[in-house]
Formats: C-alpha cells, sequence, structure tokens
RNA sequence: GGGCCCGUGGUCUAGUGGUUAUGACGUCUGCUUGACGUGCAGAAGGUCAAGGGUUCGAAUCCCUUCGGGCCCACCA
C-alpha cells in the first residue's frame, strides 16, 4: 500500500503528467548484458535506425515499440538479452541532407570539408533520434551505442570486405550498371523502384540500305537513336520477313544497322520492330551481351548526352535531347505516329529521378553464383509470420551480383589502391580503417605484380548496406573477441519491416554466410508496414507520414505502445488511427482505476488457501491468462497478450469479479478469512497484471508496481511462471457471467438501480458464489 | 503472365471444423452503482465476398468466380 493510502495523490486517470514523473526512472534502468551469466541468451539484432533526416514516421516508432516490447518481455522470462542500439549513418540520404541544409553542392565542395559538415549534421540528427527512442521507453542498450561511421565499424566492413576479397567473393568488372544521375553514382538493383510514368512512344522508320522500302519501329527512348546497333522483329512476324537480314539505315546519324529476326521482338506490341540501343533497358543489355553488338554510350555520366549523340544532342540533358530528336524526326518526315502511354520506369528509390544503365567499371559481390545455397539458407531460417519468407524467395531468385562502389563521399571507402606503374590493386591487411582517398598506402606497400611503390587510392565508398549488412558481426565482435562471439552468434533474432527484405534482410544473410557460413540468426521477425487513416503506406513523398513526437506527446509513450502491440496481428499491416489511440488511453485509465481500488485493501502476508469459490474462479481465470500472455511473448507477437489482457480485465476482472466481492473485501456481512481471501485474491491477480503487461506499457507498470509492490523495478521481475489451471472452474465462471448479465438486464427492464433488492433464485450450480453473488446483486430469494 | 497474402456488423479486428461468430471504435437507450462518466448496464447492427464440393457438422478444409494488396517478370 502506497504510505498516505492513495494512490500517487489519488489522480483519478493515468495521465501525460504521471508518466513524466516516472520516466526518467523506467529510462535509467541499466540492463547490462554478459555471455557468461549462465542464462539463455536471447539477442537482437535490431534495425540501426537511419539517421538521415528523413522524418522518422509513425509506422517506425510502433514497430520499434514492438520491437521493445519483445524484448523486455525476454528479460522477463528470464533469458540474457542482447539489444543493442546502433545509429546507421552513412550513405546518400544525409549527404542530400547535408546538401539543402549548408546550400551547397556535394561535388563543388572539398571532400575533407563537406565529410565534416555530414559529420555535424549526423550529430545533430542523431540526438533526435535518441530524443525519440527515449520518449516510447526504448530500452536497448544506449550506453554502447554503435555507430557504422565509426572507425572501429567501418573497420570492419572494411575487413569483411577484404576477407571477402582474400577468398574470392569479389569481382570487378565493367558491366552495364543502374547509374543515378542525381545521386552520381551506381546503384544496385535492391535501390531500383519503378514509377509509371507518361511517356511517348514514337514511330519512325529507318530506310532499307540500296532500296526505297522503309521500317517502322516504335522506340520511347528515341534520344538513344545514334547508340542504336541492331533493329529486331519477330521470326513469326510476316510482315517484315522480307527484311531479315537486310540493313537499316539510322534516320538521322545514317548508319547501317542489321535487322535480326528474334524472338524477344513483339509482332504485337508497337510496329513489331524494335531497335536496340546501349542502353535503353535491361533488355537491350541483354540483347546486346547475347548478340554481341557494338556498344555505343552517348550518355555521358553527367546525364548529358555526349558527341556521339551528334551536334545538335551532345550536350543536352536526356530529357531535353528526347523533345529535340522528336522535333528533328518529324522535320525531316521520319515520324509516322506518337502514342502517349504509360510506362514503367525505373528509378532511383533515394533521388527519385530515372536511372539510365551505364557501363562503369565497378566492385560486385558475386551472388549468381551461390543463389542456390542462399535460396536454402532462406528456407532454413525461420521466419515469423511464415508467408513473409516467400518475399525474399521471390528476390532471390532474380537477384544477381551485388554492385558495392559507390561514386560518393560520405561512406566507409573502398579500402584499395592501385599501382600507379602496372594498375594492379594492392590490399592493405584487415583490421584497420582506412581512407584511400587521403591517405598513402601502408609503408612498404609493394605492388605484387611489378614492384611498383607509388600507388594511387580508390576514391569510392562502398554501399551503405556493406556497413549494415555486418550488424550482427559487429555486435557480436566478429573481430574483436572470439569469445564473445563464439557465445552471441549466430544471433537469436533479426527483427525488421517487410520493406527491407531484398536490402537488409537479403545481404546481411549473404555477407555473414559468406563470412562465417552460416546464416547469422535463428530467427526473422518481418513486421508489416504503417498505414495512414486511409490505408495508404507512410511515406515521405506522399506527404502522409505522421510525426510519432506529437503523437506520444500528446497521448503518452505506454498509450502509444499499448496501441501499437495490440492494433494488429505482428508481421500484418497496421494503419494509423487517432480514436483507437485514444482508447488505449481509456484502457490505462481502466487498470489505473483497478489498482486504485485494490490499493485500499494491501496484501502483504503469505500465499494462503483461498476460502471462496469466487476467489478460486479468478485466480484460475489468471493462471490461464499468465499461459495465455508466456505463449504470445514467446511467439513474439505483442498482439497476443495485449489482447488477452484487456479483455480480462474489461470484461471479466473488473464487472464480474470485482463486483462480486466489493462487499467482502469491505467486510462487511463476511468473516475476517472470507474478507481475507478476498483481499488477497485481488492483490493476487492485480500484482500478475502488473507483470504480464510490464513490457508492453512499462511506465503504468512501474508506477504501480513501485507504490502497491517494491521499490525493486517490476522491469527486473521474472514473469510470473505457467501454470496448471482447473478449466472446470472457468466454464461454471462463464454460467456465473451470464448469470450477472442476465441480473443486470432484468432490473434495467424492471427499472430498477442496481444496488436496489430483487427476489431471484440463483440457479443451483451457482449456488457456490452464493453470499457473494447475493452481496453482488442485493439478491434475496 | 507467375507467386504470396487478404476479403468477418458503419469502420477496424480476433477466431483455421463442433452449441445462439470475438473484441474495439462509432450509433441508440438508461444509470451518482462504496475504483473509473476516459465510467457502468442494456440494445440495435453480420446471408463470416459469391457459388459449388468434402463432412453428421464449415467463417474455418477443397475447387471455381469476383474484389483488394504486395512481390517478381513483361512493357521497343
Amino acid at each position: 500500500m502506497t504510505e498516505d493510502g492513495k494512490l500517487s495523490g489519488d489522480k483519478k486517470n493515468w495521465s501525460r503528467e504521471l508518466e513524466n514523473q516516472i520516466k526518467e526512472r523506467v529510462n535509467s534502468l541499466s540492463w547490462n548484458f554478459s555471455p557468461y551469466s549462465g542464462k539463455e541468451i536471447f539477442s537482437l539484432d535490431t534495425p540501426p535506425p537511419y539517421t538521415s533526416g528523413r522524418p522518422w514516421h509513425l509506422g517506425a516508432a510502433a514497430q520499434y515499440s514492438k520491437i521493445d516490447i519483445i524484448g523486455r518481455a525476454q528479460r522477463m522470462l528470464g533469458r540474457e538479452v542482447l539489444f543493442p542500439v546502433g545509429m546507421d549513418r552513412n550513405g546518400i540520404p544525409v549527404e542530400r541532407y547535408t546538401e539543402k541544409k549548408y546550400g551547397i553542392r556535394m561535388r563543388d565542395t572539398q571532400r575533407e570539408e563537406f565529410l565534416n559538415l555530414c559529420k555535424t549534421s549526423l550529430d545533430e540528427l542523431e540526438k533526435e533520434m535518441l530524443e525519440i527512442l527515449h520518449s516510447f521507453g526504448y530500452s536497448g542498450d544506449f550506453n554502447n551505442i554503435y555507430r557504422t561511421d565509426s572507425p572501429e565499424y567501418r573497420a570492419l566492413t572494411q575487413s569483411t570486405f577484404i576477407e571477402m576479397w582474400e577468398r574470392g567473393m569479389i569481382t570487378r568488372g565493367t558491366r552495364p550498371s543502374n547509374y543515378c544521375i542525381d545521386c552520381g553514382t551506381t546503384i544496385a538493383d535492391a535501390e531500383i523502384e519503378y514509377a509509371e510514368i507518361d511517356t511517348k512512344l514514337v514511330y519512325f522508320y529507318f530506310k532499307i540500305k540500296d532500296s526505297d522500302d522503309r521500317i517502322l519501329v516504335a522506340s520511347t527512348r528515341p534520344e538513344l537513336l545514334a547508340a542504336c546497333s541492331a533493329i529486331l522483329v519477330n521470326p513469326a512476324d510476316e510482315r517484315f520477313k522480307d527484311f531479315a537480314g537486310k540493313t537499316a539505315i539510322t534516320p538521322l546519324y545514317n548508319k547501317e544497322v542489321k535487322i535480326i529476326p528474334h524472338a524477344y521482338a513483339k509482332a504485337e506490341f508497337g510496329s513489331g520492330a524494335v531497335m536496340i540501343c546501349s542502353y535503353g533497358d535491361y533488355n537491350d543489355v541483354q540483347i546486346i551481351k547475347e548478340l554481341k553488338l557494338e556498344e555505343n554510350i552517348t550518355i555521358n555520366t553527367n546525364g548529358r548526352m555526349n558527341e556521339k549523340a551528334g551536334e545538335k544532342l551532345s550536350g543536352l540533358n536526356v530529357k531535353n535531347a528526347r523533345t529535340e530528336i522528336i522535333k528533328l524526326l518529324q522535320d525531316n518526315d521520319f515520324v509516322e505516329k506518337i502514342e502517349n502511354i504509360k510506362h514503367r520506369t525505373p528509378m532511383c528509390d533515394r533521388s527519385k529521378t530515372p536511372i539510365e544503365i551505364i557501363p562503369l567499371n565497378e566492385y560486385y559481390v558475386k551472388v549468381t553464383e551461390i543463389r542456390d545455397k542462399l535460396e536454402e539458407l532462406a528456407h532454413k531460417l525461420e521466419v515469423t509470420p511464415p508467408q513473409h519468407r516467400q518475399i525474399l524467395i521471390n528476390w532471390l531468385k532474380v537477384s544477381s551480383d551485388w554492385p558495392i562502389s559507390r561514386r560518393r563521399y560520405y561512406g566507409t571507402e573502398i579500402p584499395l589502391w592501385y599501382c600507379n606503374d602496372c594498375g594492379e590493386s594492392y590490399v592493405p591487411e584487415k583490421g584497420k580503417y582506412y581512407r584511400p582517398w587521403r591517405e598513402s598506402p601502408p609503408k612498404n606497400a609493394v605492388c605484387g605484380k611489378c614492384g611498383g611503390k607509388e600507388f594511387t587510392g580508390d576514391d569510392r565508398t562502398f554501399d551503405t548496406w556493406m556497413d549494415s549488412s555486418v550488424s550482427a558481426l559487429y555486435v557480436t565482435k566478429y573481430l574483436s573477441d572470439k569469445d564473445f562471439h563464439g557465445k552471441t552468434y549466430p544471433m537469436t533474432l533479426r527483427p525488421q519491416g517487410v520493406d527491407i527484405i531484398r536490402t537488409w534482410l537479403n545481404y546481411s544473410i549473404l555477407r555473414c554466410y559468406l563470412l562465417t557460413g552460416e546464416l547469422p540468426w535463428k530467427k526473422a521477425w518481418l513486421d508489416g508496414m504503417g498505414l495512414d487513416e486511409h490505408g495508404e503506406k507512410m511515406s515521405k513523398s506522399r506527404g502522409n507520414g505522421v510525426d510519432p513526437t506529437t503523437v506520444i506527446e500528446k497521448y503518452g509513450a505506454d498509450a502509444f505502445r499499448f496501441w501499437a502491440a495490440s492494433e494488429a496481428m505482428a508481421g500484418s499491416n497496421f494503419m494509423f488511427s487517432e480514436s483507437r489511440l485514444q482508447g488505449s488511453t481509456k484502457f490505462l485509465t481502466k487498470l489505473w482505476n483497478v489498482a486504485r481500488l485494490i490499493n485500499q485493501f494491501p496484501y502483504r502476508g503469505e500465499e494462503i488457501e483461498v476460502t471462496s469459490k469466487s476467489d478460486e474462479w479468478i485466480i484460475n481465470y489468471t493462471k490461464k491468462l499468465v499461459n495465455d500472455c508466456r505463449k504470445g511473448y514467446e511467439e513474439l507477437n505483442p498482439f497476443i497478450p495485449s489482447n488477452k489482457i484487456r479483455e480480462f480485465l474489461w470484461n471479466v476482472f473488473a464487472p464480474h469479479y470485482i463486483e462480486l466481492v466489493k462487499a467482502r473485501a469491505y467486510g462487511e456481512g463476511f468473516s475476517g478469512m472470507d474478507k481475507q481471501s478476498a483481499v488477497y485474491t485481488l492483490n493476487y491477480v492485480l500484482k500478475r497484471l502488473i507483470l504480464l503487461i510490464a513490457p508492453i506499457t512499462p511506465f503504468i507498470s512501474e508506477t504501480l508496481w513501485g507504490e502497491l509492490y517494491s521499490k525493486e523495478p517490476v522491469h527486473y521481475q521474472r514473469m510470473p511462471d505457467e501454470c496448471e489451471v482447473n478449466m472446470e472452474i472457468i466454464e461454471l465462471g462463464e454460467k456465473l457471467m451470464e448469470f450477472n448479465s442476465k441480473v443486470w438486464a432484468i432490473k434495467k427492464e424492471k427499472g430498477l438501480s442496481l444496488r436496489e433488492g430483487l427476489k431471484l433464485e440463483i440457479p443451483p450450480e451457482l449456488k457456490v458464489f452464493g453470499n457473494d453473488l447475493k452481496s453482488m446483486h442485493n439478491l434475496t430469494e
């Protein structure tokens, strides 16, 4: 019981003020992880949030809340929990943020200076990010925050690259690459998204060499005409059978190209004849490779047409070049017609601009040759919910080698130098952080091929997924502590959203498998996405992202967390709704008031045998609740405990049991033994309720626990043990509740207040609850 | 075109073979009831997308259709 007999100043409801009073205490609890405690280890490879200035929307905060519930529950289930907090700080988003913030352009700024500005931005953004995490009571290990741009982390990224290099898992080559003009770098397939864009399909004629005939070609990329190396027609297409094998002359450029029969050309699309250019799309890449056609690149990496595109187009950007060439073709009577179509265009997911396919020399992780193995691993990994496994499998089936070099500044540097004499790569030793764009290679570096001693550093960085894909290795001290790593790897769980399956999940499996020969974790927990009130995916570009900070400030962290837990099954998409969030504040107030009542009847004694059937009933019901909640927590599904607890508290415990024993608890007309039994039982139930709900709503739980039961934090307690349940009495309890409803309905019908007396026979089977029932309804028989 | 998921009262959501289908929000009616009006009690509202099949019995299993979402492929 509280000192003055009143719960927190006798406030009638759980509020933001009460939450703020306890916040500091709960957030400052520490969790020291030791792999040597002897307890079963439960480790989480949680997503290091991207500190990029991308506002964190509510869906992300809800997801992290659920992850935190999983972590807290595992502690209370008696596991040794490794729950690291990381900050993902590399890559393009922060560079863009910095450019915007300071009104500068990365490539016009001195690299060192630009990096410093990025760092300043990151430190500010990280501070905000940490505040948000604290605002909803995230309980990861804030004493050991890891940052993917720290020298230690980057040393790991580089070391693992070197290791892969030495083992022949990296390849280098000039391949047609997804090139984002806006970002000025190659990007991976996984970083591409598609958009339906209005495009003109231009039908225009090529002359046939030594003939008056013409062949009609349809293209959405006429500006690539100078890069055209062939025209394909379907072998079965009657319209073109006379043209097959002949040579056509490109309009305007007057270049000779072969007309080749090939199944890729579909008679029903466009004019039936397609021009192959380097490179309009992925099909061009395939066809040019297959037919060994000439490559003729007309777009520079700055996004402008080069001199090969001809005088009229040279220097124009792609969009203007397209307009210009259409005009030229029209002026010279080559155009038959122009159709407006929707075209699915590959876009860079960072800059939202169309990508170009340009051959560039890049480094790749060899994926293609181990694809089958990856698929096997994907089947071996436990996935919850299991249906999401398919997203990974689908992606693995089509994924190809992963380009990992980026022509950017703020990222982990590629740790390579090149011999000035012969160009051979110089690979340094593992374990250190290297910055080849500004540092000389290690002393005494000698070219392994020609013996040269002069080197030039690579000035590129890695794809940021090269960093984040080894988070499981970093937090288990792969390089720094063999013993620790041995105890903690593979980790227990990778919790993340379905949106980054093809990147983070996929690349983590790939990288960790290549390095350790094992999956990085036993299980992956794949959560759905946050949707707005209309069921649309929240995103920055749609402008419908809800700011979690204002919501949490308004309703409180516990209400927010309870909402996140109870809104949808883990793995399903969840829709944000303010009214439903209000519903969870109501629930917390209900819990608060139940505790306020029970606080009047403190119980500090030993366990006792209860004297009443009502007490026996609710104790068994509580045991069943304990079992259900434990199961839900073990299944990593906060939806189950949150809803089970809400239903029990609101629909069983408060309206039926509490009403049943009120008189007995106040001690009117009952023996001291009976009173004690009621008081004991009320506390038995409440104590367990607080323990069960503590992972979900840490603040109200700690407040109640601290004021009612113990100064030792609830979060350091164990969950109640699983127990045997007497199901017979629970079934009898169902009849009891039905009877209560019946009495209430009769009184309502007769216009009686609930306290007024009523003459009614108690059914024989319910006679065991006799005295409680009589006092509850004021019954006379 | 291929794969996966989903379709339950106005809205959202449980329920994967067994009596009158769960809960929340909303709606309506009544209520100072020894904690809670952010409450209490009661009520209305569902052919469990449609059709067929399996079964003694189907929201639940199977098939078909329709509708929605996601992923992949194709898109000159």
